[in-house]
RNA sequence: GCCGGAGUGGUGGAAUUGGUAGACGCGCUGGUUUCAGGGACCAGUAUCCCCCGGGGUGUGCGGGUUCGAGUCCCGCCUCCGGCACCA
């Protein structure tokens, strides 16, 4: 038996496709009308593809091919996110230098890549570690830094005592250690760079509103962001001339607050303390730091604190109240003080419980009789009492009102908080792009001029092994500078960025990779921006995503881009697991594309991968299902091969008039025209979808009946074969291209068949004559009925109510009701 | 704790969105082919009972709405993902 040769297939229509520059996109061609089709790109640190890489980027060729056929202008491209710390620190064990073997890597995933027969215009590649990328990404910072948008703090990070290595959030394990060396990971100040998502927080959220992006993730994001509306209320501290602010969402239950507190890292905190409490309060201080900010919030943890000996005053009615210092108060979030209402709020319910402080109960049910447990905070809105003015008032109406009183007083004002925090970028490590700031002991932070970027990151003599401050900061030649002001003697920063900064714009550095004097060409954004359908996974909802869109709102604030959102539509495709876990080398289940490439082809493992299941969702691996897929092929492949002559016999006139299969088929046998013209509907609805799976299915189907169709050869008209054939061929192009393209010249085409249109179906060729009509007793299915279409209802329930087995299931019972959906049910109620 | 998503044959998964549950594939069973094979083709395959004509039961569990529920509502269980002292 003839089996499809894909060793020789493949590799032909790939270099075919190369050598004619099929997949090269005209970016200036406004003629017709583009998509921008992205999925995230790569991270070549990992050092090969995986089964997940295949799963995604093959699935996203086949939409984007289906797209391209149905006549748009469609860009696809390819790119490598190749800084960041795997390869570090590969580096770091290794002794290899990241440079190597992240070109490396590149390399060898490039060549992977192209295995997959995607159509990426690889002329358009971006890798974000090449000096031609970064000092663009450097020219991003120098713009934010220009405008205020990114600045310098002191900061909390987290501090690994062993590696002696800033880790970022994701690196503290769950138990506050670090995830390489396992050992105890602290907080430390240090001066830190930021960019100032939060000024777009409002704008990051309203945003939201508009996207086609899947709920889950805009739900995310929305909590991430977390707007909350409240108000800062002062309590001015007993014999300092000090105010404390307290943010908080409950003006309501302001007449219960029994005491005030501070984050540890709060500045009136030393201010305030009294002589007496001062050692204690230094030693929790002290002893808070011992902890990562991962560790400390930990919600299990038992509160903890120390009084200050200081007091302040309650505006509302002149108590005092005692100020202490707790690490459930986070410095980071609201002003960093918090009014403890512990009737109405469980953390400060429990801290006064440890340390025996009054609670004051200010609300209640509306229910007279209702009464309030006293084992627990009461957390919802009720009705004030003890409130003085406020009595009687429902925690909505008190809200307003002892807002509107505060501010009348100039004791507080409403605000707006979030949840969101700047965004810290800097990084003490190596493998980053280097920060274009000069440090002048005369004249302070200096930007690199933008003729002079990039600020190339040193290859040789810089040793990158961790000993607790920037590599950068070693390595002489780079970090000794002159002052781009005064000339004088100055240091460049020692930092790099974060690797998200480089992902958080390469979508438009891909329309002007041709370009070597500016990060994109603002024509070429407007035309292509914004990305109409990017794919990536989910773990990217409140990073990436969120980086990438701030940028692009930051770019638009300042009138460089028009475009104001980065993605249109938003899809996260699936996990693929092995034995129902998640793939990882420590569990020894990682499943090698390669050999399954190797041994099945291109064509058929995307194949089989599209068709395991749901794209979005994903699925377990198996090798036990790809040879159907195999067999699929070669069942085409046999079929061409069986049916080889019609392309010959069968003239051009008779080809013009089977061009497109909504024409004229007067000639063509009912049932075919029919399942042709459904398969057409089908697949094109399933690609358009995502849904490749069912789209396989429904291409299965089309050549079981072809085959079925066609056991009596004689019997065949040509045409209708070199019809099927044709349609055939163009439905399975976008999800096996290599084989679609072979069998495609095979009928007689010079043309790539991705220069084809796609096919339009015939909305009354698909209806069917004749339909079966189920029969229902009583909901149960009892009988099935074929009838010509259309048959009256009254004929329909006369022939139901004559069959034996309606009958016998009827018994005596008497007929109550006819349920009839037309076409499909009747259903006889007894 | 809070917010999402999902539970369907031996197995991967379908189901026009309230209308024939199990499409398509894997596996398995039987058969055909001058078939040495992990080849090709045909038929069967949710499950239980059975007088072989049928009958009962079935989409995580328990209720409900409806002529009719995998699909909608209420209450649970399990698994996965995210957030987690955010005042």
């Amino acid at each position: 038996m003839d089996e499809y040769p894909f060793k020789k297939i493949e590799p032909k229509w790939r270099k075919w496709w190369e050598d004619n520059k099929i997949h090269h996109v005209n970016l200036d061609d406004s003629t017709e009308a583009k998509k921008y089709i992205v999925v995230m790109f790569s991270y070549p640190s990992e050092k090969k593809l995986h089964i997940g890489h295949w799963w995604n980027y093959g699935g996203v060729d086949a939409f984007s091919r289906f797209i391209r056929m149905r006549g748009y202008n469609v860009f696809e491209p390819m790119g490598f996110d190749a800084f960041g710390l795997p390869a570090e620190n590969y580096a770091i064990k290794n002794n290899v230098h990241p440079a190597i073997t992240t070109r490396k890597s590149v390399k060898y995933i490039r060549e992977q890549l192209k295995d997959i027969g995607a159509m990426y215009d690889w002329s358009r590649e971006v890798d974000t570690s090449q000096p031609e990328y970064y000092k663009w990404t450097q020219w991003l910072f120098l713009q934010l830094f220009k405008t205020g948008a990114a600045y310098r703090k002191k900061a909390p990070v987290n501090w690994c005592t062993d590696c002696k290595t800033v880790l970022a959030n994701e690196q503290v394990l769950g138990n506050g250690t670090c995830e390489r060396c396992e050992n105890k990971v602290i907080t430390r100040d240090m001066e830190q760079w930021f960019f100032r998502i939060t000024d777009f927080a409002d704008n990051l959220l309203k945003g939201l509103d508009d996207l086609d992006w899947p709920e889950a993730t805009k739900s995310m994001q929305r909590h991430w962001i977390g707007r909350s509306e409240g108000t800062d209320i002062d309590f001015k501290v007993v014999n300092h001339d000090e105010t404390i602010h307290c943010f908080t969402t409950r003006p309501d239950t302001l007449f219960g607050v029994t005491y005030i507190v501070l984050a540890p890292e709060h500045e009136l905190v030393v201010k305030i303390t009294t002589d007496k409490q001062k050692a204690e309060i230094d030693a929790y201080v002290e002893e808070t730091h011992r902890y990562s900010d991962i560790e400390r919030l930990a919600a299990d943890r038992e509160k903890t604190g120390v009084f200050t000996g200081a007091y302040a005053v309650n505006p509302a009615n002149g108590e005092e109240l005692q100020i202490w210092v707790a690490d459930y108060v986070l410095k980071t979030y609201g002003t960093g003080a918090v009014m403890a209402v512990p009737a109405h709020d469980q953390r400060d319910f429990e801290f006064t419980q440890k340390y025996n402080l009054s609670v004051k109960w200010v609300i209640g049910t509306s229910d007279p009789h209702g009464t309030i447990e006293t084992d627990r905070a009461f957390e919802e809105y009720g009705i004030m009492h003890e409130s003085g003015q406020f009595d009687g008032m429902t925690s909505e109406m008190g809200i307003e009102a002892v807002n509107e009183w505060l501010s009348s007083r100039n004791a507080g004002k409403s605000t707006v908080r979030y949840r969101l925090r700047d965004w810290l970028i800097s990084r003490q490590r190596y493998w980053g792009a280097p920060i274009p700031v000069v440090h002048c002991k005369k004249c302070g932070l200096i930007a690199v001029p933008e003729d002079e970027l990039p600020v190339l990151l040193p290859e040789k003599n810089v040793d990158f092994t961790p000993r607790g401050s920037s590599p950068l900061g070693s390595c002489k030649e780079f970090i000794e500078t002159k002052c781009p002001e005064c000339g004088g003697e100055a240091r460049r920063d020692p930092d790099t960025m974060d690797t998200f900064v480089c992902s958080s714009w390469y979508f438009l550095r891909y329309l002007s990779t041709d370009s070597q004097d500016q990060a994109f060409n603002p024509d070429r954004i407007n035309r292509w921006m914004p990305v109409d359908v990017y794919i990536g996974g989910p773990e990217h909802a409140t990073g990436h995503l969120i980086y990438a869109r701030y940028i692009i709102h930051y770019l638009n604030s300042i009138g460089l881009i028009d475009c104001k959102e980065p993605f249109k539509k938003l899809i996260h495709q699936g996990i693929i697991n092995h034995k129902g876990q998640r793939m990882s080398k420590s569990k020894g289940n990682v499943v090698n594309p390669d050999p399954f490439v190797e041994k099945f082809g291109s064509d058929c493992f995307r194949l089989y991968l599209m068709f395991m299941g749901d794209f979005r969702t994903g699925g377990d691996w198996s090798d036990d299902g790809i040879i159907g897929i195999r067999r699929f092929q070669n069942r085409i492949w046999r079929l061409f091969l069986a049916w080889e002559h019609v392309n010959s016999s069968v003239g051009v006139p008779a080809c013009d008039r089977i061009m497109d299969v909504s024409n004229d088929l007067s000639n063509v046998e009912p049932n075919l025209k029919r399942l042709l013209n459904y398969t057409i509907r089908e697949v094109t609805n399933d690609l358009e979808n995502f849904d490749f799976n069912t789209a396989i299915s429904r291409l299965m189907e089309l050549v079981n009946e072809l085959y079925k169709q066609t056991a009596d050869k004689d019997n065949v008209d040509p045409a209708y074969m070199k019809l099927a054939l044709r349609t055939l061929t163009i439905l399975i192009g976008p999800l096996a291209p290599h084989m679609a393209e072979e069998l495609w010249h095979r009928i007689g085409n010079k043309d790539s068949l991705f220069n084809q249109k796609w096919l339009s179906y015939n909305k009354d060729a698909i209806r069917q004559e004749e339909v079966t009509i189920v029969i229902q007793v009583n909901g149960k299915l009892t009988d099935r009925l074929s009838v010509i279409k259309g048959t009256s209802e009254e004929d329909l329930k006369e022939a139901a109510l004559k069959s034996e087995k309606v009958k016998r299931r009827m018994g005596d019972k008497a007929l109550k009701r006819v349920i009839y959906v037309p076409n499909k049910i009747i259903n006889i109620v007894c």
